[in-house]
DNA sequence: TTGTGCTTTTCATTTGATCAAAATGCACTA
DNA sequence: TAGTGCATTTTGATCAAATGAAAAGCACAA
């Protein structure tokens, strides 16, 4: 082969999925922390807090100063440069392809575009990668408990929450779960971690509007339950509500309409009274009220979809 | 490159995992349906039953057909040749290579030789084998909830049974989860299938010797529970009990020392039990018992270790 | 001490070709 | 109508080499 172009190597291979998802976990983590302009910023405490070493972390934040949200101190190390409370995280950050399409293939399934049923063989041209970035989606599927490998050939996407029975079923043990984290025998609420829930539920109530169409809401709804969970003490609870969260992500990602304001609103404030119940240490009472709110949340039926669903 | 040595592919390769794990099941099904000597055997009801294709099927057949259990009838098809009531099934078959690994390494877990987090890299050369197992095996534990992928590098073993903290909390979700089941308002005891656990139970109290070693009360066990389960029409609660199976499927293979014989025949008698009082109708005696059982499991004490043990 | 900026080392992904195994289709039979 | 036996097609496992990314180490600064 003749070589006219310049055989470097490709420009721009961009950061890499994890680097982009530090990077957006550490904008959060201002956020919630509601850390000001000008706060310097570690990067060997963020390499603790998420798990992973510093190389991916330096990445991130080498981002995040090229969008100016930090900006190198005189001497050495970064700061906070700009108040970022009031954007949107998911705007601002690129999200890597192979983001992208875990989302597509979440949403289609639960359109029902994707069959329950599919092999590596199907996916591959249908989204146009390679056999080895699928296997990578399914097997993030597969951990997340969304789906499954068959025997044999090919893996079958979990039944998810299409249909009033599975529905149903989700929130019949849901309500098993949750409130059983409430009666734990070792049950202890950390001030600090539920004073950090109910700030992000402020936060909703303060601009709810903002909330309506990207998933902040769900973030901080998710966040709400498996926080209860964790009080518990019993890490088997708490993976239990974990892995609802992940199914209820991946139903409600095909419904594409917005939950009304007022719904939002309304949820927010029956997850403060729960938490206000709970940190009194009025068990009882939270446990009623949370029964409640997860009955309600099953008899609400989602807006009416595009008209072509069925 | 001169071609010194026939060039002929490796020789025997054996049956594929595939095809061994099914022989062991379709014999597990001729045993819990009681089928005697001479009944006619069908692939694809098999392939069915299995869901999978009819080619593993036959391999299976073929590799029982070799072992003497069944045998060609005069024409066509298969026949049940021997009776098996008596006999180890893992006895009869060979169990694939990666089997016995996926066995060792949970064993070691267990145990503690192996370490919670773990590389890749550092698993190749320890078990000499190739990367694409080392992950296989990773993935399997993955999907049966026992470990999961570290963000950046390496794999981490889920938090197992070992000490008194974990094994608490898994009794304590049990009991929420599987009394929960008896409580739903969907539970509907299918006679069929609780029948084949009740047999399965009566066998083992028939010939309780048999069972202490191998993985056959486990098997029963499990099962009981699951079953239980899956009468309340909740796949979540289903799913819920059988990862606690696996996660004490894990925490017993570390433990050397055989269940005492009468542990195993109490067991069996509550069980009974509670299959009577679940057929019968009674589902709160039934909850009661189960909710007794599991207590009375929890506060078991398995018998002392080799001495090195901590 | 704790954090930074760099280098070195280790680890895992990617890629493409080859091959084993599972799925599928068809002719034929009980 | 289901089942068998065999042939064909499809699917996914496997392997090594090259590449890219994360972890680990170190000197130095606040």
């Amino acid at each position: 082969m003749n070589q006219t172009m310049i055989d470097e190597h490709e420009p721009a291979e961009g950061p890499s999925p994890l680097q982009i998802d530090l990077a957006r976990r550490i904008l959060e983590r201002i956020r919630d922390f509601e850390l000001g302009v000008g706060t310097r910023i570690s990067a060997p405490e963020l390499a603790r807090a998420f798990g992973v070493s510093r190389s991916p972390i330096s990445a991130a934040l080498d981002m995040l100063v090229e969008k100016g949200v930090l900006q190198p101190t005189e001497k050495r190390g970064l700061r906070i440069a700009s108040d970022i409370s009031g954007i949107d995280i998911h705007d601002l950050l690129p999200s890597s392809p192979i983001e992208d399409l875990y989302r597509r293939m979440m949403r289609e399934r639960a359109s029902g575009e994707l069959p329950q049923d599919v092999s590596e063989a199907e996916l591959m041209p249908r989204y146009g990668v390679s056999r080895g970035i699928v296997r990578k989606l399914l097997m993030r599927f597969a951990a997340e408990g969304l789906a499954q490998r068959l025997p044999g050939h090919g893996w079958r996407f979990v039944d998810s929450l299409v249909g009033d029975q599975a529905y149903r079923e989700s929130y019949e043990f849901r309500i098993v779960v949750e409130c059983a984290a409430l009666r734990a025998p070792a049950f202890n609420a950390d001030p600090e971690h539920l004073g950090q829930v109910r700030r992000a539920h402020e936060r909703i109530l303060r601009d709810p509007q903002a909330s309506t169409g990207g998933d902040e809401w769900f973030r901080v709804n998710a966040s709400f339950h498996e926080s209860l969970a964790a009080c518990s003490g019993n890490r088997f609870l708490v993976d239990a509500v974990r892995q609802q969260n992940n199914l209820r992500r991946m139903h409600e990602s095909g419904v594409f309409l917005e939950l009304p304001v007022e719904r939002i609103e309304q949820s927010c404030r029956e997850h403060l009274a729960i938490l206000d119940a709970v940190e009194a240490g009025d068990m009882e009472w939270a446990e009623a009220m949370l029964r409640q709110h997860l009955r309600q949340a099953s008899e609400f039926r989602w807006p009416p979809r595009t008209p072509e669903d069925s």
